[in-house]
DNA sequence: TATATTTACTTAAACGATTACGTAAATTTT
DNA sequence: AAAATTTACGTAATCGTTTAAGTAAATATA
């Protein structure tokens, strides 16, 4: 009936030129304010929008940015998302979601079908299965990148993580400071930066402290859920360890799950710590003794951080942005 | 350096013309196989993609699907995009992610910015705030839509759903078999059919065992938080009921909170039942009873039917998808 | 008043792909 | 061997914008 609706039909009804009205639909001071009223007044009348794909074509500006996580189903990477739409959807931005399951590989293959101009920035948090800087080091140069709690060291682009080592430094005192002389490490992300500073503040800590860590004491993340309940088991049996540390939220339910199981009372057989974003932490039995990270505010800011290179403000600004994690002590530690 | 490739330069370099390169590319049967060959090979070599802006215009596809839902830090979403997402992937899609924060405005305005070609076709789940089918169905015409979980009835399009009636029905059923009769109804989405379904299974379970559904035992969604809980602790205090059948899981937080903070056993003094995807359900104290929706495949189901539309295959299959949900008895419910 | 500048447009060329249509050569059919 | 068909390309239009460059009229400057 009235056939799609783009400037050219504008240009027609109007007796104008398709220029003119592309340039008033855009706000050109080109244009006469009388003119502009007057594309702008029917293109509400017809319900125009501009065809965002030639547009694309014409400008190299997709107002779309990517974001790559290895899974939207976790709690952390969902509140993040959360984060960075707020600071999108204020500068009218679209967002693509993409999911590696902690493959590089499929890191690689998404970011590649990002690069003839999808979208205009990557957020994104990189996968845990391989040390894969190299990759990224040549990526920064070619669209921009803001990677977030998951990142490499000195890449030439902005990074936003949070305090890893002392948040973990100060959670791994905490639990010394309840007696704990036995502490479990449950290691996740151990190929990463963030894993090993995590890592590196609970043995930094126990040295603080005149303990000495154990390698008998490290449960390293399995994939295979079923694995990690076996292991912390295991580790149960052969080490009885006064406290578990765990460095992700994967470990949670296993851990808890082997204590229901062999019969441990937390927090007075072992005590339990781990990072989580969890919401029901508070009401786990015991509640959980949490590190948990500000998602929402690490989505926004490495948002933040994006808009700065597409917008060129701001670039001169502080590239690592640290936000910081909080402690909140609950019953499973117990003091 | 090399300068940007695209298929001119590929033509070039090939000393053939532009629309050989993008035949042999899209396999044309027009092309031989040794032109083919030659073009892909250079095309690999020279790390070819497609600009998507030009293809778009061009053949109005963009391989790329729209999800809008309420929230994405929500446990049933999460999954479902996670469900939505392996599809997608399959069929070589990209995905965008839109959240309404449960506001029909937002609805409209995001999927009215994806009606110029920017999507091929949207996988939403409505939000709660209103109800708003004539939106949706006139949207359906328009472009090719999937509705999961949260849909509106009778609208011209699949919809994939839980068999929320039955499943409510199932587990008042079993409240009352454990001796509940004074079971209090948390009540959520009670604009959307879903919503209205689960309470219909409640109050026909209830009628069915002689018992009479009464307006003092129904607590409605605040979207403000700390709201429920203070409603939930009013309701204890004025009416005692046996039971809390909650039909969405934000209940769940307020619903122990209030237990814990009136010093009321689970499931001795009340019993507690909700639908939910928290993961961490059967860590609680007591571990919780819940109607655990299967959202990857609902997500998963969706995405499916997504694409018989848009590849015009089993179209005539039946487009009313309803899926079953479990009832996992725990101990928040006690028998 | 003549010249320079500003205003408010228009024309036309991109952007990078797809595709209808045309065509010469090779092959098949009669 | 002539006609018809098939094969394997090329030409050029097109998708809906944006934008450099051009221009006539209006206004400002000298």
């Amino acid at each position: 009936m009235s056939g799609e609706v783009n400037i050219k039909r504008l240009a027609q009804e109007l007796n104008i030129s398709i220029a003119t009205v592309s340039k008033a639909l855009n706000d050109s001071y080109e244009i006469s304010l009388k003119t502009k009223t007057r594309v702008w007044t029917l293109a509400k009348a017809l319900n125009y929008t501009p065809n965002p794909a030639a547009s694309n074509l014409r400008s190299n500006k997709t107002k779309t940015i990517a974001v790559i996580i290895p899974c939207v189903a976790n709690n952390f990477f969902s509140l993040a998302i959360k984060g960075i739409e707020e600071i999108a959807r204020q500068y009218g931005y679209h967002v693509l979601i993409y999911q590696t399951h902690e493959d590089t590989e499929m890191e690689k293959s998404f970011t590649n079908s990002l690069l003839n101009g999808r979208v205009d920035g990557i957020l994104t948090s990189v996968s845990s299965n391989e040390y894969n800087d190299e990759y990224y080091r040549e990526l920064v140069k070619k669209i921009p990148v803001v990677l977030f709690d998951r990142v490499y060291e000195s890449l030439d682009t902005f990074k936003v993580t949070t305090d890893d080592y002392q948040i973990s430094f100060e959670a791994t005192t905490h639990l010394i400071q309840c007696g704990c002389k036995k502490i479990a490490y449950l290691y996740g992300l151990d190929q990463l930066p963030a894993g090993r500073a995590r890592f590196m503040g609970y043995t930094d800590a126990l040295h603080a402290n005149g303990l000495e860590p154990r390698e008998e004491l490290i449960v390293k993340y399995q994939p295979e859920e079923e694995v990690n309940l076996k292991q912390i088991k295991q580790l149960f049996q052969d080490q009885q360890p006064d406290a578990l540390f765990s460095s992700i939220e994967e470990f949670i339910i296993p851990a808890y799950s082997a204590c229901i199981d062999l019969k441990l009372n937390i927090p007075e057989d072992v005590k339990i710590l781990s990072f989580s974003n969890m919401s029901s932490a508070r009401l786990l039995h015991p509640s959980l003794t949490t590190i948990t990270q500000p998602a929402f505010e690490i989505g926004n800011e490495a948002a933040k951080c994006l808009f700065k290179i597409l917008n060129k403000k701001g670039i001169d600004d502080e590239r690592d942005v640290v936000l910081k994690s909080v402690l909140i002590k609950r019953a499973s530690t117990g003091c």
